[in-house]
DNA sequence: GCGTTTAAGGGACACGTGTCCGCGTCAAGA
DNA sequence: TCTTGACGCGGACACGTGTCCCTTAAACGC
């Protein structure tokens, strides 16, 4: 068999040798043509890139790397991609990286596998890792420490309070002042809480600003807050917040309002409260958490929170890439981002 | 400076040759042990493996490519991240590939950005490209002649009538028929499609369905149908369904049923019929498509076609693989998806 | 036609790895 | 003490690339 394809189709071309034969010119030249360098006849040149698109050859990424070129991607860790404000920040992230020139590497990072992942990512030499959603603290906290030790920067998207790590997160105490004050101002004194019973990590989880909004309008919080969380198997989802609902409305002492963890429970508490037929926002407050495409969907539309994704993102590829070619820092990178309350038709006055 | 670390924390070893002189072996003798080759004492195997869990090193994969070894790498075109059905297909098709050893290289194929993403692809040397979504006829075409010339597998997920494409996509003929039988044992004949009117490229279209179930029964299809899809922008989203719903309603010849092109449609027509104080499904029956978390969880819940995702990319997996190590196929490969119908509430009799 | 300039050819090296092979070393057994 | 294994050492090569540098050939000016 001689190399010549004898189908007569364009031969498979795996290396610049390859091509430069089938070009008919030097390895060299064709090299200097593909980096630009100077002192080559034009003619030559054009021969060389009319080949190239006729041919599609690409010169090998891992010997450029080999070289001393830079990889030019980012190892991404993602919890699971089934959760949609995880999958949206996966992909504004993936956007915003292209955009500046790196692509993606994504593995899910199953708990006990993260050390896999990790070294996989390494052994791509990869020039930062990103880490989006909640992991297992002491599992994250160690492959942050391996990464240090290799002098790959990191960033971590979402789960706040690890020890020297990189994080961005949503300030989840002020989304919870936000939301407080809203059904404050609308008259409601009392408020069951549906999810929201995890003890606070840090000043910027929901029960602080829970608390610090009461707080604030000399009401008690004990008095004030109803949590039935116990009542149902844990789920976060639409089915959990249907039972609560229900239980919340067998209870003698009814809360006027009802703060769900995401957006899922809160409609599932729309559909509990729909089929006991209360009229919202008449009877009963909702408010969610998320702002999910869904929540404009469900009648009554939702009230809930914007997690302002494109601005995370955003700050996420500024901080990921300042870490770039710089030293390592002392201090971990800290950054808050700032929800927003967005307010719809699940909302509205007290009753009396 | 020395090679030593002044902060006395392990160097930063980026080579077996740094590797094997931090551990005080030969390079070769690191490496035998790494590939486990025979003729080594157990306590020098013993010796680099501490110190491999310790320093965390990682052989170069560019380099243990450029040696021969396969790149373990898969392509993955994404028409965008937003469509849940198609982030689905990815999450399930990364774990597939995952447990068989590959990992997922993503990029996000925008118009005209497909040859740089494929080019991109054909650098890494990935061992397939897998697309999925729907994408610009011609250029999708020309990317997959370009792959095959490189003698790289590929496979296209969910878009039907590529000329020489590897396809596995959903029946959306058998779907639709298992909705109109449904339907038309209901009892329904008048049936309003929202957003189903693309002219059929192949006999696995929905209107080729719907025609097919009408013209079994002894019905006309421009008799028993209606489309408004003219009446409004066309988003394929809520808003366009709820728009839709209002637009028949006013019609004087009023559908007893409505078909969507998706769930978000479907959702939104469920929404406008709402508003228009109709009650489902007593006046009206409606069904979606895709089967996402939503239409359990809207009021009425939503019958709708469930795509079998899991099915898809399992049988997507073992048909990429398949493709691996065997000489190109004079024929593409072309696999379809049973779809199945998921009845909920928002279908029930025709009224009289 | 001759000398000079210009451009391509081609050998060499490095990058990190696996593998082959000959050489040195050390310890055990005779 | 000598022989014989067993085992680690280290040089060499290849993989595909960019780059340096020297050589060769063609083109050009006179």
């Amino acid at each position: 068999m001689s190399k010549k394809n004898p189908s007569g189709s364009a031969p498979i071309l795996r290396s610049t040798a390859e091509f430069a034969r089938h070009v008919g010119l030097a390895r060299t030249t064709v090299s200097r043509v593909l980096n630009g360098q100077p002192g080559l006849k034009q003619k030559t040149i054009e021969r060389v890139q009319r080949a190239l698109a006729e041919t599609g050859f690409t010169p090998n990424a891992h010997a450029l790397h080999l070289k001393g070129k830079r990889t030019q991607m980012v190892g991404i860790c993602m919890e699971d991609l089934l959760t949609p404000p995880a999958v949206k920040k996966l992909a504004a992230l993936q956007q915003a990286l292209r955009k500046r020139g790196f692509s993606s590497l994504i593995e899910v990072f199953t708990p006990g596998m993260g050390r896999e992942v990790v070294r996989h990512f390494l052994s791509m030499r990869v020039e930062a890792v990103v880490f989006i959603g909640h992991f297992h603290q002491e599992e994250i906290e160690a492959r942050i420490l391996e990464l240090m030790a290799h002098g790959t920067p990191h960033l971590v998207i979402d789960q706040f309070g690890l020890k020297n790590a990189n994080t961005i997160s949503l300030d989840r105490a002020v989304a919870m002042e936000a939301v407080m004050n809203h059904l404050l101002d609308l008259g409601h004194r009392s408020f069951g809480l549906l999810g929201i019973t995890r003890a606070p990590t840090s000043r910027h989880d929901r029960l602080t600003g829970i608390h610090a909004t009461l707080k604030a309008r000399g009401l008690d919080f004990d008095a004030c807050t109803l949590t039935l969380d116990h009542l149902h198997e844990r789920n976060n989802d639409f089915d959990y917040g249907r039972k609560l609902a229900a239980s919340f409305l067998a209870q003698s002492r009814r809360p006027t309002a009802l703060l769900a963890l995401n957006d899922a429970i809160a409609i599932g508490a729309l559909r509990g409260l729909h089929e006991a037929d209360l009229k919202l926002p008449r009877d009963l407050s909702v408010v969610g958490f998320n702002n999910q495409e869904v929540a404009a969907m469900t009648t009554p539309t939702l009230t809930t929170v914007d997690q302002n994704i494109a601005g995370t993102i955003e700050t996420a590829a500024e901080v990921l890439l300042s870490q770039l070619g710089a030293p390592p820092r002392a201090k971990p990178i800290i950054r808050l981002i700032e929800p927003a309350l967005v307010v719809r038709e699940s909302t509205g006055p007290a009753r009396a």
